[in-house]
DNA sequence: TAGTGGTCTAGACCACCGG
DNA sequence: CGGTGGTCTAGACCACTAA
């Protein structure tokens, strides 16, 4: 077995196991070197695939945490895939260069999780947080549904403005918090009636139902997300063996 | 700009601009290494991150090679992601340890691709390519049903007995040829009325349609496929920023 | 300012491919 | 067998975080 294999099934056993259990600080580079007699850059390459695999969030200067994950979205080695990249809606279609984004806001309240959004974000059902539905346009058309929950103290002092425009924006560059990656399940659904209208669709229409969880650079779950896609949206991916 | 960063962005123009053309070699690290006047172990993280971006493939004691992609299925660094893992649908249930595998094969001919098929493939109109329909089932139920095309040049003398199995079993196992990375497009759909009765689920479901390009560690495409999974079927992702 | 992870090097050795 | 990519090292230096 390589080394950095050995490493990464080590790190994966202690943290199924609970021995570092989630938003802990592993050890330092340094001290795994010592733990485990190999070079740092072996170590950079288990922490790397670590991170890859969902398992960690790394924060340089700070450390490497264990993400808020429960058992239920705990990847595992048999699924799990990685993406590169994650960003908001507002971004994706920025970047493509065409079009205008804006959103029409159902809902902005506050209130207690119910278990099942408690359970996504690793906090306990009695802490507050937003509670969000959101459609999003492009060119005025309809093109994706969001409810949205994030703990309102991890995101204080989210206001109507920023959720016209991009919450991301609003996350990273007033509240200088860094998101670091997503955990997403994906599966197909009709458009339930509630949401046709808002989404300026017929009965029946499919839909890709995007189940989404988002953590910061230090493994804290700071948004729980399901959306439903129309109008042919489409996923992309590479996969690689 | 980092060092690997300028080699991943040199070599990304070189693919896209067609200095280095589908299938070709691309330099062996010692000579990039010579070329941009850095480390092999920089030249290997470039090359890492455009494996993982889908744009070459490698293989240990022969080369790197740019994958044979066309414009259209080129990813681009705006909204690529990757993903840990390819394998088939007999080996992730097998994994998953319960239930068993079966197929049903509605079409399993000889012909020549039309337009589309031989674009995703990069092969000419006038090569032969298998064309496959299959009906995946997990222990009796139908989960999904698959559309296949693969050039007959590559994945000689497939038989009836191996739709039966897992074709990718036959691919590795057999014919000693390695899968390395997919291309996948994912998007929402209803089943078409002609699928209803295969999959046995009723007008109007929904199903998660992945339409995909799959790659040898050469960088030759050598299967494409189109296929609608119904009954919840969750596709998971783990993306990082 | 002390401590963290990130990049990069030169070089040794290993595993695999193909002629 | 020569040539390829893969792993690993010890150590230098840099970028960032937090107190």
């Amino acid at each position: 077995m390589l080394k950095y294999e050995a490493v990464i099934n080590d790190i994966t056993d202690k943290i199924a196991s609970g021995v570092y259990k989630p938003n802990d600080k592993i050890p330092t580079t340094m001290e795994l070197c010592d733990q485990y007699g190999v070079s740092k850059i072996t170590i950079k390459k288990a922490m790397n695939e670590l991170e890859n695999r969902g398992l960690v969030a790394r924060r340089r200067g700070s450390g490497t945490f264990v993400k808020s994950l429960t058992p239920s979205n705990l990847p595992t080695n048999e699924f799990m895939s990685k993406s590169a990249q994650m960003q908001g809606f507002t971004r994706e279609h920025d970047n493509r260069e065409g079009g205008t984004v804006s959103s029409v806001v159902y809902e902005f309240t506050v209130e207690h999780p119910d278990a099942e959004v408690a359970k996504k974000l690793s906090i306990n059902p009695d802490e507050f947080v937003y509670r969000i539905c959101r459609v999003r346009c492009l060119d005025g058309v309809p093109l994706v549904i969001e409810h949205t929950w994030m703990p309102i103290n991890l995101i204080p002092d989210l206001r109507m403005k920023n959720l016209e425009g991009s919450i991301y924006g609003y996350i990273e560059d007033t509240l200088k918090l860094k998101i670091s990656s997503a955990h997403r399940a994906i599966r197909a659904v009709i458009v339930p009636d509630d949401e046709l209208e808002k989404l300026d669709v017929p009965k029946g229409s499919p839909a890709l139902e995007v189940n989404q969880v988002g953590f910061l650079d230090d493994g804290v779950a700071f948004e729980y997300s399901v959306s439903r896609h129309v109008r042919d949206y489409t996923f992309f991916s590479v996969s690689t063996h």
